[in-house]
DNA sequence: AGACAGTTTATTGTATACAAATACCAATAG
DNA sequence: CTATTGGTATTTGTATACAATAAACTGTCT
């Protein structure tokens, strides 16, 4: 991450991600340049790249906004998200090599690993699970793809949602990959989507139901 | 289209399009810039969004180059526009309203219209095509599914296959939109997503049969 | 001749100044 | 009091100069 614009993108999206940037927000150029300690030239890339994963929306005249995501537009994400990594999981039953599939199994061991201390280290399942999914849409072997999963908020939501997953939720996710191994050992691509869909339509849930209590909470203080 | 930066876009787009700019070539950025009559500001801008539909590939070193597809790479590219355009008629299904309909009637009025000349007129054809596909796009209502959707490379596709059609392949085409109106009149989702699969598909291999003509003629020739 | 180091050249990345567009505000007419 | 118009301030878009980096070359040493 030397590239000045990089170092912008990820900047701006943690401020985004910690709240630090509040949802409706006019993010200014200018401003933005001086807190990353950058030119404006970065700046404009990163919201570009920012705006193209929805997370920044422009208006008529071209200002920049932090978008304000509705549960329905959070829905829509994972929906797309859905068909496009059970297509991924599809792909990857048939392309998968032996390689991958032990580092799938390494990586879902170190997720319980992460789950089973007396507190579960959410930073470590997370990137485990990130990982995990990496490798899947790599055996996919489809560029394009990729690119798209990468632009679909994927990594945000899972971020907010992990944080309000107990122990279970994580054993369960667990449970998961390791039937997702199963049907990869049996090149079963049916049942890897069926539970790879599984899978996301929970987190969403989880998802919902924390989004709900947020509101719920807010609402009282008001 | 007043914006430098858009200008930069249509006619590096155009070009890759017409083979001006030949698969595989390098593109340099003042080398654009010059052929564009901008300066390398907006060229950069315009390459950044050429990347991201995978018309410019950039190697380790950030040198771009026209992208190569190959035929499985254009068949990812239809099997994803396969499941995203589904996506977009089964959620229309249930939102689409009377206006809508009314306009899209009268779209594939126009198309047919264009079909049924001497010679077929394959710019209205395509244009009255976009316009249908964009409106069931914009009864799905989802930003995000918009987004995508014109991310994934379907006007070249889409522009370089028509003119291979000949009246019978414009006739279905004309067909399988009336059989959606009806679909979307008795609200089966279920078909309506039936058909536009099978529309898209047949567009893939029509675009496929051509491909192998012209590899065949080009091999011929060497 | 071949490989390597240092230098030159080509190309992209960044900063900055200026131009254009838009929003904001105040003054004035209705 | 509202609407409209004009001007000013704010913000984004573009051009350009310069910095950084990677590729190409050249000369030397083995």
């Amino acid at each position: 991450m030397s590239r000045a614009s990089d170092k912008a993108y990820d900047l701006i999206r943690n401020m985004i991600l910690s709240g630090e940037l509040a949802s409706g927000v006019q993010v200014r150029e200018e401003q933005l340049a001086e807190s990353c300690g950058v030119s404006r030239t970065p700046i404009r890339d990163a919201l570009k790249r920012l705006e193209a994963e929805l997370f920044i929306r422009r208006n008529s005249a071209q200002r920049s906004f932090v978008a304000d995501w509705s549960l329905d537009e959070v829905e829509e994400a994972f929906d797309l998200r859905i068909m496009l990594e059970c297509h991924a999981v599809r792909r990857a039953s048939t392309r998968i090599v032996v390689a991958q599939l032990d580092r799938l199994r390494a990586l879902n061991f170190g997720l319980l690993g992460a789950i089973e201390g007396i507190a579960p280290d959410v930073n470590t399942f997370l990137e485990c699970n990130r990982q995990f999914h990496a490798i899947i849409l790599e055996a996919a072997g489809s560029e394009r793809l990729t690119n798209m999963l990468s632009r679909i908020i994927e990594q945000p939501v899972v971020w907010r949602t992990a944080h309000n997953y107990d122990r279970d939720n994580l054993m369960m996710s667990y449970r998961e990959h390791e039937e997702l191994l199963k049907a990869f050992d049996l090149k079963d691509g049916g049942w890897a989507e069926a539970v790879m869909s599984a899978h996301i339509r929970r987190a969403f849930h989880t998802y919902a139901d924390a989004h709900r209590h947020h509101n719920a909470m807010a609402s009282k203080t008001k």
